[in-house]
DNA sequence: GTAGGGTTAG
């Protein structure tokens, strides 16, 4: 119980649930003891009483001030109690009281944070008045709900309304862009408003410049900045790490340490994604070193292990995963992938096993990680069951990633017009990556017919595709179609497809040391060049044979050998070997696919000197040991 | 009373 105050120290102490304005006190009807009640279950948050209470003083005719409503609604929202805040809503309405356009924000709000948006749209459209809170919150209820069309409607006519947007409306509507060009147009309006200089505008539009992949356009809006605060750092941090800008973002990570801005843990976060997309292991496990002093956090940490799992270390991978503290559905489906994509698929399917026996519900990408295991463990019928089961156990409706796996799991066990007969036949569109996987199976299979089919999909879809070209002008020659190959070449030279410059990297003592193929700036080079001269003799000593199946043909024998001799993956590969300790493995990133030629040369290279050797590809992970690699020679 | 940044996908 409340010591007896007199009511004048009661109303200074429980200020915001003060439901005893100066009228409702005096008014000789009002029975004090429910007042009274009222005022010390708010002050005790004791919400359910209060509510209660309010349910009796309601048929009283009482009503509290709008301070307490409002501080009332608040907690409801904090809660999470819809029903009681609902009864609130009741109550402010009572006795025909029409409440001021703040009251009715706040219940606005309530409704948008429940997700309840036709309830929001119901209180909104009986407001007599609407100010720029009313319309944002519309707008943000809205953007939220991923309603894009009708989060821009509301701005359109907030304008049309004559109410003047603020920077919380700009930073709420930019989500809901449905376009860059709308993108663009909100942009302009930021500037015409006068509120580009604003951080939180700022920080939402570099965001959604990154997310519709026009990162420059962010950054030109970063560069504007005089002032700015972390988040606007972060955002532009984050964004080049999304994109796949890891040298940008850890450039701009120091900028911002130069700046005065010691990074937190959403910081460290794109930091550590910059790390897995350029596999800089060793960067990553100094992030780490940092971070174990700190206190944990579960995307930090989720983080972390990707970069483990994409930089080819599965025994780190896995004691990062045994020691996280907390695990939600994405650590598990990180050690899933991770454990799939690095050759071990039947680990990563009983990693599945305990995730579900733990209780976790799969989700979308649980799903395309489970059935990337399948489909590389040779496991068809599990594939199909999972495939098959996955909407009813895990309420996860197969998509196009899913729809791929089956594509592979086909492709594989060299069931080549099924799985064609399956890509026509699914409900979505067959896109690049699921042609592309279609194209290693008839390259493994050698169906030749069908892989030209194949790679015709693939450059109606990506035009500019330079390996698809070259696969298919040797697929025409290895058919004896001459002058459909040479059709080809012509189309290539005509389009002016240029091929990407392949290079790998290796990270040695905190440096990253890049190769190309034709490039002499590494200060070794001509000492690498010498012991892969001298290592490529050993090989064939052994039985090693080029394999010129993956140049052009339009090269003569010495040439197209000379070509291939000096892959940037050879370079790398050498040069670690000379660089790093026996025994330690050596891990090599490259841009592009690795050729089936650096394929066998790799393998053999792993049996003579006795290395592991991991090579990550855009999309492949191959770890080489003892003469075989995890991939079994498919990818 | 209304806004901003970080993690998993073939």
């Amino acid at each position: 119980m409340l010591p007896k105050f007199p009511m004048k120290s009661i109303l200074k102490a429980i200020r915001p649930y003060n439901v005893c304005t100066t009228q409702t006190l005096y008014n000789p009807s009002s029975p004090s003891a429910l007042i009274d009640d009222f005022t010390r279950f708010c002050y005790q948050r004791d919400l359910p009483r209060a509510i209660k209470t309010m349910g009796s003083l309601q048929k009283h005719g009482i009503r509290a001030d709008s301070i307490t409503y409002s501080e009332l609604i608040k907690y409801c929202i904090s809660r999470g109690a819809i029903k009681e805040g609902k009864l609130v809503h009741n109550h402010v309405y009572s006795n025909g009281y029409e409440p001021k356009v703040f009251l009715n924000n706040i219940l606005l709000n309530m409704y948008v944070k429940f997700e309840l948006l036709d309830e929001a749209l119901v209180l909104f459209d009986q407001m007599p008045d609407r100010n720029v809170v009313s319309w944002t919150t519309m707008i943000s209820g809205y953007s939220n709900g991923k309603l894009y069309v009708e989060a821009l409607g509301f701005l359109v006519l907030m304008f049309r309304d004559g109410v003047v947007p603020n920077g919380f409306t700009f930073s709420s509507v930019l989500r809901a862009c449905d376009s860059l060009g709308t993108l663009r147009q909100i942009h302009c309006s930021i500037v015409k408003n006068g509120l580009d200089s604003d951080v939180f505008v700022r920080s939402s539009m570099i965001d959604i410049y990154s997310k519709w992949g026009e990162i420059q356009s962010g950054f030109c809006v970063f560069d504007e900045m005089v002032t700015g605060d972390l988040v606007v750092w972060n955002s532009i941090i984050a964004g080049f790490a999304q994109n796949g800008n890891g040298d940008e973002a850890l450039e701009n990570f120091k900028d911002m340490k130069r700046a005065g801005f010691s990074g937190n843990h959403a910081s460290l976060t794109s930091v550590m994604r910059a790390c897995t997309g350029l596999a800089l292991l060793e960067l990553g496990r100094q992030v780490h070193v940092y971070v174990v002093k700190s206190p944990r956090d579960l995307i930090l940490d989720n983080a972390l292990l990707d970069m483990y799992c994409k930089c080819g270390n599965l025994e780190d991978a896995k004691s990062a995963f045994e020691l996280m503290p907390e695990k939600d559905v994405i650590s598990w489906s990180t050690m899933i992938s991770g454990l799939a994509q690095n050759g071990c698929s039947l680990e990563a399917l009983e990693l599945f096993h305990s995730m579900k026996a733990s209780g976790l519900t799969p989700n979308y990408i649980t799903m395309v990680g489970v059935l990337f295991a399948c489909s590389h463990a040779g496991l068809a019928d599990d594939g199909w069951f999972y495939f098959r089961s996955m909407k009813q156990f895990f309420g996860v409706d197969p998509g196009r990633e899913h729809c791929g796996c089956m594509a592979d799991l086909l492709g594989r066990a060299g069931k080549l017009d099924e799985a064609i007969k399956f890509i026509h036949e699914m409900e979505c569109e067959p896109d690049v990556v699921m042609w592309r996987t279609l194209l290693g199976a008839c390259r493994v299979h050698k169906n030749m017919d069908l892989a030209i089919y194949v790679a015709k999909q693939i450059l109606k879809l990506e035009p500019e595709d330079e390996g698809t070209y070259i696969l298919l002008s040797n697929a025409y020659a290895t058919t004896q179609r001459w002058e459909d190959a040479e059709e080809v070449r012509k189309t290539m030279k005509g389009k002016g497809v240029k091929k990407e410059p392949g290079s790998s990297w290796i990270e040695l003592n905190k440096q990253v040391h890049a190769f190309v193929l034709g490039d002499k700036s590494h200060p070794q080079i001509l000492n690498i060049v010498k012991e892969l001269n001298n290592l490529i003799r050993r090989l064939m000593e052994v039985g090693y044979v080029p394999d010129t199946s993956f140049v052009l043909h339009d090269l003569e024998g010495e040439q197209m050998e000379d070509s291939l001799r000096y892959h940037s993956e050879k370079l790398a590969v050498m040069f670690g070997l000379m660089s790093l300790p026996n025994g330690k493995p050596v891990r090599i990133m490259k841009n592009l696919r690795i050729c089936g030629d650096c394929h066998t040369f790799v393998k053999l290279v792993s049996k003579i000197e006795d290395r592991h050797i991991v090579i990550r590809d855009p999309v492949r992970y191959h770890h080489f040991k003892d003469g075989v690699c995890s991939c079994g020679d498919y990818w």
